[in-house]
DNA sequence: AGCACGCCGACT
DNA sequence: GTCGGCGTGCTC
């Protein structure tokens, strides 16, 4: 055979996934010395564009060359072992074709940022290294002359100091001799957290030796200190860390330096997990109810027809019990967990409690934590050490490939939809896919399911379970509602407060418990407004009024950011006289704060815990009694559970119920249900007061019975009426340009050609309710297909059609935002 | 995402 | 007459 059949035969070409937003994959070329390391789900060095350099994932490999160009070479293989797998891929596929998204905006969700690699790629002198014995030629002696003088360079710097672009085969080489090496931090910009310990050195650990020591620190008591504290952990059989024996000894700094100079202890690094462990051995042990026994043994008997169970267990009815036991079984049976939470509900008890019972076979994944973390569980994952993992909707990514249950709790939080960026995927629908992939059973479980999960329960699509009794019969609440109208005619209301409500307040405090109150709107008051001429301040920048925030003392856009001073005197008349429309939990806070001077407030929104642990602070704060009053938005509903709170206040409940989305009423049920299950505790009745101006509203009645299938089959009528979903499928387009002309006619010509094929499933296009955001006017279209309607079909007519629609050039610069099934 | 190429405004 | 604004297109 020629050399060149020989090249041909043996030249692998790679397709690489980019994390970018591209639509296609981009194919390179491997060189011959790479062969061997080229493998699916290994990430690549691959140069794109002019010269930028990305990390890339290895998705497919094959022999054909590409006919219509030269590919270019991958420039490295960065991974011993595949850090994706096959049954990550077609997950990611899946993703791509359901969410109607590119394959690169899956790989940015799904990779942690450690994971992807930064292009500035730095290269290091190895120290101690003698270049003697090794061949090194003209290039690589330039490079290492400049590397002594500089320590370290980039690959870029490099590029531009030999006068040549593709200079990784050139570091490569001086890689394989091992005269340099890649900067951790930036081949990985994960780095493994090191801790010191301490340890006896050896000549120390004999006997004679060490009964010696009491005598030479006979005159250090400091020092005896330490060394004492040291000998009694050790024999306790733990590893000393240098940080436990100064806090545990208090034997102080100098102290222990002066013990390590004499070379009595020893210093040693090890690397450590930054996920606390707490080595908390206590097991909880407890005994289901015959209830939760029940409900456990239903969903085990409903496995074994139906992959997807519903669990539908009203609060405090210990759904986490039940999980814990489920969980158990399939640890037994060798299999992962995926036991997915709201973003919120994972700073709370119930995780720590999960934790606590499983030990250290468990991972805790959501995006307050910083990268090094998410990379260490990411490879905890793939090695096989995670047995369980607790997390938000992004978990569902890990690198799992024995998932045999998933765990979606409270499954109706709207929190598991991303709406932005790309891929706007919602996660409790990706993990019945992901179930499905891996042949594992997956357990929906909510007090108030959305109405889709239950619609499928009740169709037999799902197996449906029911909890219904309150663990170690808690009672329910007493829930009285108020009406505001009534009240204020009656002179019965001060500021935003009935006087019941206050004397509720009064008395509950007087017991030394605690109130939360709810109000879901944040900040001061929501708008200026001009009483003589009706000016209120709106955002330069996008279609909304300004917040006022009093904190700050300005007008904010909650969309862009934008701020500007608040007005004294009306901008367009000249006028004093400005009213405040609207409140929100600031403003409720100083109102409260004014009639209750002695109660001690604390405000819990999205302002008031902007920082890391302020969250975790509040929330401590009013678990040690710090606080006796808890004023917040949805977050004080969210996961929490204070066993103190014996009165729960919404000060104002029509402000959920008049969103215009056509599951408001859905969502205030839930969200109001949410909150009135968090008063009362063991042993005492709770109280929740609801003050709404629309007293009578067929949702408040229904929170107040505890009716959810009243309220579900009041639903279910109009989204059959109305043709909404499960009745149908909604895919929403948002359409958005600078121009709003342009907007126009571009989103009307869209409708027009998506009309040819679907007809009156197109509606709109319409102005949203916020109709321009950062200067950025937008469009909206929906598609509305019935169940008969293939969506497949829809979908791809859909992409067919932005295509030719963005060939068609008439309209450039025009964005189009797929968003299916918007929730 | 970046970067280059390309066509219209305020400057030596 | 040029420098540079960012709109548009392309990257294997």
């Amino acid at each position: 055979m020629t050399e060149l059949d020989f090249e041909e035969r043996n030249t692998l070409f790679v397709e690489v996934i980019l994390p970018l937003s591209l639509s296609k994959n981009y194919i390179y070329r491997v060189p011959f010395e790479l062969n061997d390391h080229a493998e699916c789900g290994k990430r690549v060095i691959v140069q794109f564009g002019k010269n930028k350099i990305y990390t890339a994932l290895i998705k497919r490999i094959s022999r054909d060359a590409p006919e219509l160009y030269q590919a270019k070479y991958i420039l490295d293989v960065i991974d011993e072992f595949p850090i994706v797998n096959a049954a990550q891929f077609r997950f990611w596929d899946w993703m791509t074709s359901y969410y109607l998204c590119n394959e690169g905006d899956v790989m940015s969700a799904a990779l942690p940022a450690g994971l992807k690699l930064a292009s500035e790629t730095i290269i290091v002198l190895k120290e101690e290294m003698s270049l003697d014995t090794l061949e090194i030629n003209e290039k690589e002696n330039t490079l290492l002359t400049a590397l002594v003088k500089h320590k370290k360079l980039t690959v870029d710097q490099i590029s531009s100091l030999m006068g040549q672009k593709s200079v990784f085969p050139l570091i490569r080489g001086l890689l394989e001799k091992e005269v340099v090496f890649i900067a951790e931090e930036v081949i990985e910009k994960y780095k493994p957290l090191l801790k010191s310990y301490i340890e006896l050195e050896p000549f120390y650990r004999e006997e004679e030796n060490y009964r010696s020591l009491f005598e030479i620190l006979e005159k250090a008591p400091r020092q005896l200190d330490a060394f004492l504290k040291y000998t009694q952990l050790s024999r306790a059989g733990q590893i000393v860390s240098r940080q436990q024996l100064l806090e545990e000894s208090g034997c102080g700094q100098a102290a222990l330096k002066t013990l390590i100079d004499k070379g009595i202890f020893q210093v040693f690094k090890k690397k450590v997990s930054r996920l606390r462990d707490e080595n908390d051995e206590s097991i909880l042990n407890f005994e289901l109810s015959p209830a939760q026994q029940k409900a456990h043994d239903e969903i085990q008997q409903s496995f074994l027809e139906k992959d997807v169970v519903l669990l539908h267990g009203i609060t405090a009815s210990g759904k986490t019990q039940v999980y814990i036991r489920m969980i158990e079984k399939a640890i037994a049976e060798q299999g992962q967990v995926l036991f997915l939470l709201p973003e919120i509900a994972l700073t709370t008890q119930i995780v720590e409690r999960i934790k606590r019972y499983f030990g250290d076979t468990i991972g805790v994944y959501h995006s307050k934590f910083n990268d090094n973390e998410r990379v260490e569980i990411w490879n905890r994952v793939l090695n096989g050490n995670y047995k369980i993992v607790l997390g938000a909707r992004s978990a569902v990514f890990l690198p799992f490939n024995n998932l045999k249950l998933i765990v979606v709790d409270e499954e109706h939080e709207a929190s598991y939809k991303q709406n932005e960026p790309s891929p706007r995927y919602q996660a409790r629908d990706a993990a019945v896919y992901l179930a499905h992939l891996h042949k594992a059973k997956i357990v929906l479980g909510s007090a108030t399911p959305a109405i889709e999960s239950y619609y499928n329960a009740l169709q037999g699509k799902y197996g449906l379970v029911t909890l219904h009794e309150r663990f170690g019969g808690v009672e329910l609440p007493v829930q009285q509602v108020i009406g505001i109208a009534e009240q204020t005619k009656k002179k019965k209301m001060v500021s935003y407060f009935s006087t019941t409500l206050l004397d509720d307040i009064t008395s509950t405090l007087e017991k030394k418990e605690q109130v939360i109150l709810f109000q879901n709107r944040r900040g001061y008051a929501t708008i200026l407004i001009c009483k003589t001429c009706g000016f209120a301040p709106k955002c330069v920048n996008c279609d909304v009024s300004l917040t006022f925030h009093k904190s700050s003392g300005k007008l904010h856009c909650h969309y862009c950011g934008y701020q500007e001073n608040s007005m004294n005197i009306c901008p367009a008349c000249g006028s004093v006289h400005i009213e405040q429309k609207g409140f929100g939990t600031e403003r409720v806070e100083e109102e409260l704060s004014l009639l209750l001077p002695e109660a001690k407030i604390a405000r819990l929104d999205v302002d008031s815990t902007r920082t890391k642990n302020s969250l975790q602070k509040i929330i401590t704060d009013f678990q040690d009694k710090k606080t006796d009053i808890l004023i917040g938005t949805q977050m004080v509903a969210k996961g929490l559970d204070f066993d103190n709170v014996t009165l729960i206040g919404v000060i104002n409940a029509d402000t959920l119920l008049n969103f215009p989305d056509f599951r408001a009423f859905e969502r205030s049920y839930q969200l109001l249900a949410q909150v009135a299950g968090r008063a009362g505790r063991r042993d005492t009745q709770g109280k929740v007061c609801i003050q709404a101006y629309d007293a009578d509203h067929r949702i408040i009645k229904q929170v107040v019975a505890n009716d959810y299938i009243g309220m579900y089959e009041d639903e279910i009528a109009e989204r059959k009426a109305f043709n909404y979903p499960p009745f149908s499928r909604m895919i929403f387009i948002n359409m958005k340009h600078k121009d709003p002309n342009v907007l126009n006619a571009a989103s009307m010509r869209f409708a027009t050609m998506l009309r040819v094929t679907l007809a009156d499933r197109v509606l709109g296009p319409e102005q949203p309710l916020v109709s321009r955001i950062r200067n950025y006017y937008i469009r909206q279209l929906i598609i509305k297909a019935d169940k008969s309607t293939a969506i497949q079909k829809v979908k791809s007519v859909l992409k067919q059609t932005i295509h030719d629609f963005n060939t068609e050039n008439s309209f450039k610069g025009v964005i189009i935002q797929i968003d299916v099934d918007p929730y």
